[in-house]
DNA sequence: TTCATTTCTTAAGATACCTTAATCATTATA
DNA sequence: TATAATGATTAAGGTATCTTAAGAAATGAA
């Protein structure tokens, strides 16, 4: 595992072994069961989570009570409730585990902490804060302007593995299509 | 001017006075005129811009030749295609000026260059671009579920100035609706 | 295997939003 | 001041998508 995670961060910076190894010595490490929460909706977010294995969504509950999910995450990926996390409020998000999933944790006081020890692990973090506003702008544009069929096609061609792992329900949520009328579209 | 950049970078930063003249010695400062581009769509990106003052637009032109305006920038907010100059792509959108806009124009290169002479730069980077990250978040989130109407109403309480600076077609276009629909909203 | 729970489909009626095209209002330019 | 260019409104008809409600299919638990 820890391998996986050095591979990793090597993707971006470069970290010597004993770099990885104090990085390595801040992080928690914890397993959740399918359905099992990693972050709920109103407590404030202080850490950082990095998917080792499995897979998780972020929604919230919108007005009419219907769950909208706004991110699906799995192996290397990072999840965290940015908002909450940054500005120390309650978070709007929940994050749950829909497999059996193995989650790194990283405090946000000992990643500042790191930050100062090892400034190219925040060099690492503005990388992948960079290509996580990337995807986000990219969901953003694509998805306002495409019509609910070409969103689901173009998920299907990005994320095919997903479609396996996840309830058509829940990408019709996160493609902001009723399920209904996702089982309508997939007809034709 | 000087001032105002040191006033904004020390908000999330504290710089020295001999830093920030090292970072605004390789700051280049230019005027466009009203209309004029800043960054023209199938360019590569390799700047990024901080707006002193003015308003400037992000827009792509989609599949049926209208333009799509993904962002609106005024004062002290930077703004760059993220994705081309990141990657060093051809730019997906143009950017380009409402009013007469003056603007503060880095270098990709020394920004890097300045990120290993300063780390604490690379520190503000790094937070810019998650409150970037949260604002993307932002819109993604409430836009993508919101009715047009409430989108707008949304938007004249969050940005109330832009309704004066801002022909209303493209505020339609910021908000994914038709400029006759817009209208339409309005009387109600 | 059976029952309960979860997920998916179908269909009818409602509505939000778009398209087109014309007219009106405002601002810029000669 | 007149003309052109730009921006805003209006209205009719069309389409994408939602709502509701019910039933079918798949999955998990006893």
């Amino acid at each position: 595992m820890k391998e996986q995670v050095k591979k990793y961060f090597n993707r971006y910076v470069e970290f010597s072994d004993s770099e990885i190894d104090e990085i390595f010595s801040k992080l928690r490490q914890k397993t959740f069961q399918k359905k099992a929460y990693v972050l709920r909706e109103g407590g404030i977010c202080t850490d950082r989570y990095f998917i080792i294995s499995g897979l998780v969504r972020s929604f919230y509950i919108d007005h009419k009570g219907n769950e909208k999910i706004t991110q699906f995450a799995i192996q290397n990926w990072w999840v965290t409730s940015m908002e909450s996390f940054i500005k120390k409020t309650p978070s709007a998000i929940s994050i749950q585990a829909l497999e059996k999933t193995e989650i790194l944790i990283i405090d946000k006081d000992e990643l500042e902490k790191l930050f100062l020890s090892i400034p190219k692990l925040e060099r690492l973090f503005r990388i992948i804060t960079e290509n996580m506003l990337i995807a986000t702008q990219r969901k953003n544009d694509i998805y306002l302007q495409m019509k609910s069929k070409n969103r689901y096609d173009d998920f299907i061609n990005h994320f095919p593995d997903f479609i396996q792992r996840v309830p058509q329900y829940m990408i019709a949520s996160y493609l902001e299509i009723t399920p209904e009328y996702l089982s309508e579209l997939r007809k034709s």
